[in-house]
Formats: C-alpha cells, sequence, structure tokens
RNA sequence: GGUCCGUUCGUCUAGGGGUUAGGACACGUCCCUUUCACGGAUGAAACACGGGUUCGAUUCCCGUACGGACUACCA
C-alpha cells in the first residue's frame, strides 16, 4: 500500500465550471504538489439529463490556461482508465448489490411522484419528509414488502432504486483538514439512493467507489459537500473501506449582498465568474472569462488562492512554484469568501508589469515597428489592467483630436497661454532632434525668454495637441507623434482655440 | 421547518488569554511629477451580542442574533 498522496477533482461537465470550481481544482493541484503527490481529474457524469456538450473540454481549456492540468485523468488517461464515470457504469451496480447481499442497502419501489406526493404532504403538517428508519417500514421497498412480492415485481422488471439503510440511531463524526471535528446523527439522515432507476449510480456511490478504487487518499472539495460526508463515511464503513481525509473548502460568495456565487451571477457585477469565456449551446448566451477579460493566468491563480487560504506571511505575490511551496490545508480559512473585482485588479497590474514588453508589444501593438511598439508600451503600462487596453489606448493616441477638453480649456486658456503656444508654435519648426530631452529644453528656454513659467502653458499645450487635460509623459508623447504631427496639431488647436490677444 | 457550518476594518485576511489588534485592496491627505498614472509616506476604518471561566477575554466555553450550505432517482 503506498502513502502517496493522491487527490481529485471531480466536476460535472454541466456547463462551464466556475471560478469556485477552479479554485477547488488549484487547491487539489497545489496540495498534492506539495505532498509530490498525483492530482486526477475525473469528470462526474452519472446525470444524463444535465449532460452539456462542450463543457468537458471548456474545464481541460480551462485547467491548461491556469497550468493545472492533471497528471491521470481525463485529459491525461492512467492506471484506473477510464476516468469518466459514465464509462463506469457497470463497476457501481456491483458494489450496489453487494450492500443489497449484504442487507445494507434495499431496493425501494417508490415512484418519483409517489415521493413528491409524500413530500408535499409532509410539508402540509409543517415538517419535512425523510426516508429513513422510521418511514421507510411504510414504503414500497424490499425492506416492507414480503419477499414474494419484491421478487414478483423485480422479475416484471418494475423500476427500482437501490437505498442505503442507514441505521436508525448512531454518530458519524469525522476529522475534516479544516473543519476539525464535525458530528452528525444518523437519525438525521437519509436513506439516500445509491443507484438510479437508470442504472446509474448516484454522486455518492459513484463518487465513493471511485474514491476507493483510485485510491485517493484526500478529499478536498466545496463546502456544500459537507452535508453529505457523513453519508459517505457510512458508505465506507459499510464497505469496510477506511474513508480518505476530507476537507471541506469555504464557499465562494457573491460580491454584493449573500449567498453563494452561482452562474447566475456572471456578468452582473461587471467581472467574470467563469474562467473562459463561454457560449452556450442552447441559447447562444455568452458568458464574459477571466482569460478574455484580460487577466492573466498568473494573477487569476494568485488571486484565486488568496481566497480562502493564506501563508500566514505578509507576501502577496506568489508564483505557482511559490504557491506549491507554501499551501498547506491547515491554513484553509472556515468562513466564505466574497470576491472583490478591485483585488483581482491589482493582482493583474502587479503581473502586467512583470512581462516582457516584448510579447506585449508584439501581441498587442503587432501593426507597428517593433521600437515604435516597445515605446508605447513603455508609455503606457503602468496605466492599464488589462493588456488588451493597450491597443485601444495607442490608437486613441495616434489618433488627431477631434475635441478638446472644456473644462481646461476654461480655467488654462487666457492671454498668456495663447502667447506661450503661439511662441512655441514659431519654436517648434527651428528643433534640430526632435527627441524628447532636446523638446523639452527648447520649450524652457523659448518659454523663459518670454518671461512665461512652463507650468501656465504645459497643460493647454497637452489639450492642443492631445484633447486631453491628462496623460502621459508629454514630451515623450511629442516625440512620438512626430515633429510635423505636432506641428500640425498645434496649428490646429490655435485656430480652433477661441482667440484672446 | 430540520440538520450541519460559519461570524476580526467596506472587501481579502494576520493574530490569539495581557498587542498602540498587523498587512493588502478600495477610500482620504501629502510628497514626487508640467498633468494623470506609477511609486513613496500618511490617515480614517474591525474583534456580532449576552452570559460564564479567569487576576485578565477579541482569543476558551455556553447561549442569542445574523449569515450560509444542505435537505432530488443533480452534482
Amino acid at each position: 500500500m503506498s502513502a502517496s498522496v493522491r487527490v481529485r477533482f471531480a466536476p460535472s461537465p454541466t456547463g462551464p465550471l466556475h471560478i469556485g470550481g477552479v479554485r477547488t481544482a488549484l487547491y487539489n493541484y497545489l496540495f498534492a504538489r506539495k505532498m509530490g503527490g498525483t492530482f486526477i481529474l475525473r469528470i462526474e457524469d452519472t446525470d444524463q439529463t444535465r449532460f452539456v456538450p462542450g463543457a468537458e473540454q471548456y474545464i481541460l481549456e480551462s485547467l491548461a490556461w491556469l497550468g493545472i492540468s492533471p497528471d491521470e485523468g481525463v485529459g491525461a488517461e492512467g492506471p484506473h482508465a477510464p476516468y469518466r464515470q459514465s464509462e463506469r457504469k457497470d463497476l457501481y451496480k456491483a458494489y450496489a448489490d453487494q450492500l443489497i447481499r449484504e442487507e445494507k442497502a434495499y431496493y425501494a419501489f417508490d415512484t418519483s411522484e409517489e415521493l413528491d406526493a409524500m413530500r408535499t404532504m409532509f410539508e402540509s403538517k409543517g415538517s419535512a419528509f425523510q426516508y429513513n428508519a422510521l418511514t421507510r417500514v411504510k414504503l414500497r421497498n424490499s425492506l416492507a414488502l414480503p419477499a414474494a412480492e419484491v421478487q414478483a415485481l423485480l422479475d416484471a422488471n418494475t423500476p427500482y432504486v437501490i437505498r442505503l439503510k442507514v441505521p436508525a440511531k448512531g454518530e458519524i463524526r469525522f476529522q475534516d483538514s479544516v473543519r476539525d471535528w464535525v458530528h452528525v446523527h444518523t437519525s438525521s439522515m437519509d436513506d439516500k439512493v445509491l443507484m438510479k432507476s437508470d442504472g446509474m449510480p448516484t454522486y455518492h456511490l459513484a463518487n465513493v467507489v471511485d474514491d476507493h478504487i483510485m485510491e485517493i487518499t484526500h478529499v478536498i472539495r466545496g463546502e456544500e459537500w459537507l452535508p453529505s460526508a457523513p453519508l459517505h463515511i457510512l458508505l465506507y464503513q459499510a464497505f469496510g473501506w477506511t474513508a480518505p481525509q476530507f476537507a471541506h473548502l469555504p464557499l465562494l460568495l457573491k460580491p454584493e449582498g449573500n449567498g453563494k456565487l452561482s452562474k447566475r451571477d456572471a456578468d452582473l457585477g461587471g467581472f467574470p465568474v467563469f474562467p473562459m469565456e463561454w457560449t452556450d449551446p442552447q441559447t447562444g448566451a455568452v458568458s464574459k472569462g477571466f482569460k478574455q477579460e484580460g487577466y492573466l493566468p498568473e494573477a487569476t491563480l494568485n488571486f484565486l488562492a488568496f481566497l480562502g487560504w493564506n501563508p500566514g506571511t505578509e507576501q502577496e505575490l506568489f508564483s505557482l512554484a511559490e504557491l506549491v511551496d507554501a499551501f498547506s490545508l491547515e491554513r484553509i480559512n472556515k468562513a466564505g469568501a466574497k470576491f472583490d473585482v478591485n483585488k483581482a485588479k491589482w493582482f493583474n497590474e502587479q503581473y502586467l508589469k512583470q512581462q516582457a514588453p516584448e510579447a506585449l508589444a508584439d501581441l498587442y501593438l503587432g501593426h507597428l515597428s517593433k521600437e515604435q511598439g516597445l515605446a508605447f508600451v513603455s508609455l503606457f503600462l503602468d496605466r492599464i489592467t488589462f493588456p488588451k487596453e493597450l491597443s485601444a489606448l495607442v490608437a486613441a493616441f495616434i489618433e488627431k483630436p477631434s475635441n478638446y477638453d472644456e473644462a481646461v480649456i476654461q480655467n488654462k486658456w487666457n492671454a498668456e497661454s495663447e502667447k506661450g503656444l503661439r511662441i512655441l508654435a514659431d519654436a517648434f519648426p527651428k528643433v534640430g532632434v526632435w527627441q524628447a530631452d532636446d523638446i523639452k529644453l527648447v520649450i524652457h528656454e523659448s518659454l523663459e525668454a518670454a518671461g512665461i513659467k512652463m507650468g501656465k502653458v504645459m497643460q493647454i499645450l497637452r489639450v492642443a495637441l492631445s484633447g486631453n487635460g491628462a496623460g502621459p509623459d508629454l514630451m515623450i508623447s511629442m516625440q512620438l507623434w512626430g515633429k510635423d504631427q505636432v506641428i500640425e496639431r498645434l496649428e490646429a488647436a490655435l485656430k480652433t482655440f477661441p482667440s484672446i490677444n
């Protein structure tokens, strides 16, 4: 029996993987790497009615984008293939039958309609229906019905499910890595369905069987599974297997208000909840993705890692390798975390500044010369959150101003600044080398000679040349526009601005 | 309704029986700068409440409140 750590990420292909799922995958990945273990991807597609084409591919691509691809499983294969539960269907039945033989599970013939009716009846009385030790004796199952009748129903191919026979009394307890001891009385649990009438296992059975067969040592999953963990423990006990170590992760919450972050929150707050863009195959509706919004994978990873975990030091910027090194289950928080788009943007800005300027220029300013591209990257890098802003910013920069910032003209356009601009219009053609430092010198000297302070003229010059009251370094901007262009723009502004002198 | 889980600045969080309760994002102010941004400095801002235990509780225990998850032949 090997002691090496094996963890799995086990999503359902029912739509795009949402960002909470990505974090679960990340923590599994980090833990596996940290412990020198194996990270497995298993696809839990036992609900055929909810299968969405393309979802599995989406999961694989999202993990690949972030650099947390599985070592084993769908997309990687391995010794326990297949890793899609729909392809393991026959396996589960045998385990369910084993529990039937050992009288730890039983056949139930109640139809969905009958159960629904039961629920509404209980509800009208102000209580909740549970299929358990108290109620199962009055329902249509192999525990309540005479053996001969059960056999007759089976022989007649009556649809049935297999339910776990949960003991009437007893306490289930387990030590969760995040929550410490959790206790639940079996009396509050119900006889969950293990095999559905379509012959597919439910999550509970498939999950426990596969985790055992695949030798999973640690189950790291979302807190929404905490209530069913005792059921899973009961199943491990029924099979006589040792349960893996559980770690239930805190939920990712809606940024505004309360509640679990859901797929419906997509686009509501102007931020994505999916790693990549997703087009609904049914409706054609498109949901934003971190990738397409312009988040870098490193930033997305770093941001996500800190939602529910921290290293206990004041370092906040972590590469994937550093995260692996610092990660531990013990430092995962208990409380749910809302996510803050400002923090996500801040992480992106940090990583953006670390990008190779050449790569950014290539990717976003490929239509320009290499030299120009690099110049623009260095001019704008500190002013953007997403790399794609570069293209629009540069396009606007190159464009001649179509209108001028009125407020600045109101405040700064006067006899003195007009005189200043006219002096500059005369001086610029005489500049020899059109280079930022020389331009600055010429501006300084010519204005000084006229007794005008630079500060009186600079902002109006900026408006005259760019239309805007604020922006990147003017001298470098002028150098990039080029001498002719600057002179032309200045002349145009001088004609447009109302003359005072 | 029932079961389970949670609660430190607006947000992410550190801390943990005696602390000026620390950091980051966002926000304010100042510095840098011809402007804006970047950067630097600085400010405002939190232990849900009530009982215990204790010399002392934000920290431990119990309640309460609030929030959340689950309560399907979905995962």
